[in-house]
Order: structure tokens, then C-alpha cells, then sequence
DNA sequence: ACCTGAACACCGTTCAAGT
DNA sequence: ACCTGAACACCGTTCAAGT
């Protein structure tokens, strides 16, 4: 709506959208104020009008993923029905969100990179919570919980460290098994 | 056995070590060449006639990790008897390196941090495949081994990242009971 | 062959000064 | 209130020069 203001109207929000940019491009690793900074049209100087740090502002950044995260999650769980196929979906949408965003992943939960977002974790268990709640389980729920989170997070950090190797045809095919194979079990 | 050489006699491994003693104290973000090569006594330039890079040398310690994770996780082998046992043992390993090492952990599957370690990922799937070959299977092999080491590698990368909060405690109790829940399902 | 000293380009952060 | 310009301390890497 407004066009270029000349003291740049709304420099916060636009330093966010060109890092996550550049972190998405490129990884969160190389990245540099400087570049940023040039990115909005402004000195090296001006984020610290907005961001203490570059770990703050690389931490709001973070908390978008965590929030987009959830929302995939989130969005997964409207066209199933079954309590047993919310349950892949949801680990389907979260390995999907970390294989769409494999950089933007990486820093959410770096935390060395970014500063703390102590709420992004509980946020995280709680949207996982409730597609649990609604299957009939054969353990406590809290052990259905962390396992579930668990499994979809260890296939989705291990397949953006490149220690899994997917072939791009069979892999939502084989994601399914995986997470099928923690609702029944995978000894005989 | 051999003094202080005066032109320093083993500055390569030397530097490994120190590097490690560093990482493991204070994870691998803030560390920095000037910090190594003065822990060693040596000039900031001297690292470069042994790696070729500081990425260079954070990949041989990350390496030294890999070694450490699958001895570990082989040295749980040997106490127990029964199949069952022996995957869930495999699994309180590589939690529990991973919880005993966490910068060290966190350096190994960081992969922008280090240089490239193409071969620790087919060398830590062969130690977990000979673990689960043992398990009389309900699903197939790569299956069980995939979701195997998703679940250890997921509890203890959330658990390193601060994601998942035990209390150490009941730790290994509820580790067990996790690891178990693969096993059998958490389905009723 | 291995190491030092000095240099280069670069980075995060601070701060007085401008508008 | 927001931004610039210049500065500070620091970093990874290179390279001629020393032993």
C-alpha cells in the first residue's frame, strides 16, 4: 500500500523478511549483517534500532518457522479422519515442513545461532498433544507423545543433514511405513 | 614419552585435542583459530600447514564424535542377550553420548559447521543395522532400521536442543520406555 | 619441513552526529 | 525517533620471511 517511504517505514519488519530470504537461500551459517543491512537499503548500523543482536533477530526469524511449523501441523489434521492416519499426517507435514525449508529448520533448532525462544518447544509439544489425544493407545500418553514428536523430528534432522538418503520418487511412500511402523511396532 | 619438542613435535593431533577440550566446554559457535592455536602454543598460522581450514579441522573432531558414537553404541552390545534388549540398549547409547557430549553431538550433524564427513552417515547406519538383523522384524528391514535410528536420534537431538525436558531422575527409566514403544507400538 | 609476523579483507557492535 | 559514518576489537586466511 505505502510506496518507498523515505525513512523507511517499517524497517523491522522488512529486516525479517530479507533474512529469512537469505537464510532460506543460502543457510543461516554465512549470514551477515552487512548483507542484511544492504538487503533493506539501510547502514550496518540500523537494525540495532530493532534488534539488540544479530542472534535476536536471526531468534524472530526462528520463531516464524516454529509458527509456520505448527500451522503445516496444523493444517494436515482437516482431511483425515482416522485417529491412526492424523498421526502420519501430522509426521508427514512435519518432515514435509523440514524438507521444504531445510535451512529455516536448521536454525529453529540450533540454538546456538539464535537467541532462546523457550516457548517455540512447549508450543510445539502442545500442537502434537492434541493429534495424539485423539488415538487409543497401548503406552501412557506422555511416552505416545515423545515418541511420535521423537520419530518425525529424527527423520526430518536426519534427512537435512543428508544422512538419509531419499530418492525423491518413493519417499513420502516410505515416510508413511516409518511412522506406521511406530503406531504397531517393528518386532514381530 | 617424548618432552615438549621445541619445534613442536605432534602439532596436529594436538590440535585436534585442544580443539575438542574447546568444543566440548563451549560448543562450536563461538570457537575461534586465534583461541585454538594459542591453547597450543603456536601461532595463529600455523594451524593452516595441517588443515586446511578451521572447517577442516572441526570435521576431524566431528570424525573422532562418529567413532566415539558407534563405539559406544557397540560397547552396548555386550551385556545383553536378548534382541529386544540389545535395540533399546543401542538406543540409551546413542541418547546417552549424545546427552553425555552435547556440543560434540551437535558439531557432528550440524554439517555447515564442519567440513563434509560423507562417511560417518553409511558408517553409524552399519552399526545400528547389525543391532536390528537380530530382531525378528514385523516390518521390513530398512524400515525397522530407518525408524530406529530416527527415534534415537530424534529423543536426543531434542533433548541436546533443550526441546524435551527430563528430569534426570527418571531419565533412563522413561528412555527405556520410549525405545520400547518402537518395539511394540504405541497403538492399541 | 614447520613455524612466525605482518598484512588483508571482513565482521558484529558502539556511538557521536545528523535529519 | 530513526538512521548514518566512522571507529573499535576481532576474525579467517595468506604469504614472505625466518629456523
Amino acid at each position: 500500500m505505502n510506496g518507498k517511504p523515505y525513512h523507511h517505514g517499517d524497517l523491522r519488519r522488512q529486516l525479517i523478511d530479507t533474512t529469512r530470504a537469505i537464510v532460506e537461500e543460502e543457510g543461516p551459517d554465512g549470514i551477515t549483517l552487512a548483507r542484511i543491512a544492504k538487503g533493506c537499503g539501510v547502514s550496518v548500523a540500523a537494525p540495532y534500532r530493532h534488534f539488540s543482536s544479530k542472534e535476536a533477530l536471526l531468534g524472530d526469524v526462528a520463531g516464524l518457522g516454529f509458527g509456520e511449523l505448527g500451522a503445516a501441523v496444523a493444517a494436515s489434521q482437516r482431511t483425515s479422519k482416522r485417529a491412526r492416519d492424523r498421526i502420519v499426517d501430522a509426521g508427514v507435514a512435519y518432515v514435509g515442513f523440514a524438507t521444504a525449508h531445510p535451512h529455516l529448520f536448521r536454525l529453529m533448532f540450533s540454538a546456538e545461532l539464535r537467541d532462546r525462544q523457550s516457548a517455540a518447544g512447549p508450543a510445539t509439544l502442545a500442537g502434537l498433544a492434541q493429534v495424539v489425544r485423539g488415538l487409543n493407545l497401548a503406552v501412557p500418553f506422555e511416552t505416545a507423545l515423545r515418541t511420535t514428536w521423537a520419530i518425525a523430528h529424527g527423520l526430518a534432522s536426519l534427512r537435512v543433514g543428508g544422512m538419509l538418503t531419499f530418492t525423491d520418487g518413493d519417499s513420502e511412500q516410505r515416510l508413511r511405513e516409518e511412522l506406521t511402523a511406530l503406531l504397531d511396532g517393528i518386532a514381530a
